[in-house]
DNA sequence: CATCTAATTGAAAATGAATTTCAATTTCCT
DNA sequence: AGGAAATTGAAATTCATTTTCAATTAGATG
């Protein structure tokens, strides 16, 4: 099992990579590249969390005030939209986004008294899924599997 | 793999001993019992689907129609405490119910087209989760797993 | 560089499911 | 039957998300 750990902000020559990719997908489609868009997606990767519009936005606003919300929430759509960013609803039903490189499927463990989030990877439970749907004549096409409890620092001191 | 498939509404046996559980639950915590909440289960228990809390109501409200959405509400989250129905939040993000047995833990097939729901159970995967869990020191509680597609009907005539 | 058009922005409003409030009613213990 | 406490249903509230709209900006074209 391939293990993640805790995330740590990307390199700034993968930044500079997905940016570039934000840049053609925005031309492709015919959307325009702004100071906006620019700044949030840096600061967004920067971060590299699972995060949500509204904590992204707090941490936007401390540098530049001039940025509105609706700004960094359509921001974080249209990164999910061009691929480089992952929309994820985990049990408290608000909508996070983590930057995703194209093969890095991974799935959660989630504590449930400090929210700490680990990622992890598990080969043969993807194997398994996909013969339960084959069994079903089920076209997989994503899954989402999440593992709640409590992590190793708040297992014990609960 | 034990295959649930459709289903099934469950004999009048099954939902006469959840009503008494039901009841039992309620004198326990000094709840009271009421007619809106005994038609209310039985409704919930006949239909036994996954089933949104108004969806729920607009059945209730063709044959008692003086019974209001905020008691078919509470009354699920009631049953949800009690243990007798599973709250579940898929990717359309609203809050279905279902009857709860005590050990017929499963998870879930979503058809993406058609939006039907089929139930599995993996102790494979089940197992590895567990594994996973134990290999980062997480003590597990509980774990969502589902499977989104396209179901043996939709996946040819899309 | 100037012009033009379509896209973008940010504030405010709207949406919609989930939850809470509250006065009237009902349950059920004594 | 009496009375305290729980329940009910309508309406109001909450809160994240999404949409609206008028002003601004990007960037293509000449
Ligand atoms: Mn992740
Ligand atoms: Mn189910
Ligand atoms: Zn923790
Ligand atoms: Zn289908």
């Amino acid at each position: 099992m391939k293990v993640f750990g805790k995330r740590t902000s990307e390199g700034s020559r993968q930044i500079t990579q997905k940016k570039e990719k934000l840049k053609n997908f925005l031309k492709e489609k015919g959307l325009k590249s702004t100071r906006q868009r620019d700044l949030i997606a840096s600061e967004f990767l920067k971060i590299g969390e699972h995060i949500t519009a509204e904590e992204l936005y707090r941490e936007i606003n401390k540098k530049y005030s001039d940025i509105g919300y609706t700004t960094v929430y359509r921001t974080l759509k249209l990164l999910n939209k061009s691929g480089l960013a992952a929309e994820r609803v985990f049990a408290d039903n608000l909508t996070r986004y983590e930057p995703l490189s194209a093969e890095d499927h991974h799935d959660h463990l989630i504590c449930m008294k400090c929210g700490s989030i680990t990622e992890f990877q598990e080969l043969k439970i993807e194997r398994l899924q996909d013969r339960v749907a084959e069994e079903f004549g089920f076209l997989a096409v994503s899954h989402k599997m999440e593992l709640y409890g409590y992590c190793n620092k708040c297992k014990d001191n609960a």
